[in-house]
DNA sequence: TTATATTATCGTAATATTGCAATATAATAA
DNA sequence: TTATTATATTGCAATATTACGATAATATAA
């Protein structure tokens, strides 16, 4: 099999899953803190900062773009990219929502 | 290759993306609400609840328990699951660590 | 036009993930 | 002891992910 039985659960959780996993690795989360910390529009260096081949991050790129936390616009020869700030809000809030969700049992330790 | 290249970047990197693994089934996300709004020791009842083989949800409740998230302790023939709280609290910083860096560009509209 | 520079896509190999049947293990009950 | 019940592990097939060389596409410069 492989593949995951997305059928069996809700929308929201498909969703947490699948904006998690671009989360899901350390080249991603650079890119997204490099982003994040510039608080402006990248272009290039990307590819100096982290010590990937260009193919891989143009494809780790491609990713952060297809759940739409990074947006990029053509800048001449290159391509600037930053965070999308709506987008951001949306997947700050999804995993708030679980987050938030826990308080502390009272008054009895659980196992 | 197909192995991620881990030696490229920080621990904190690395740490997030790992926890962003766990997330990133909807199985695991369907589990850990679960256990977040019983608020308590689950046993068994998780097979019934999703719609996945035994041994499926035995596996993703490994991987839970690998990286912290959830405990489970021996309740007679069963187990008791539970989340463990500290570790929450640590993975949750973790994320808001990252959500908190970003603060809208004033004045300028990025790409 | 022909170069140059930057990013994207294709193709492919190596490895990881998902799911489950079969089986094993562990704890209690009879 | 032998059931019974609940969970874990093994083994394997199908699919997904990661990485990169080769190459294509796109935009400007000469």
């Amino acid at each position: 099999m492989g593949v995951t039985k997305t059928e069996l659960f809700t929308a929201e959780q498909n969703d947490l899953a699948q904006v998690a996993k671009a989360f899901a690795h350390p080249a991603r989360v650079a890119i997204i803190q490099y982003l994040l910390k510039a608080n402006t529009c990248i272009n290039g260096n990307l590819v100096q900062e982290l010590g990937l081949a260009q193919p891989t991050i143009s494809q780790h790129l491609k990713e952060l773009k297809a759940i739409g936390i990074i947006q990029g616009t053509t800048e001449g020869v290159s391509v600037s990219y930053c965070i999308n700030p709506e987008r951001w809000e949306e997947v700050k809030n999804l995993f708030n929502n679980l987050f938030t969700l826990f308080t502390t049992p009272s008054g009895r330790d659980c196992c």
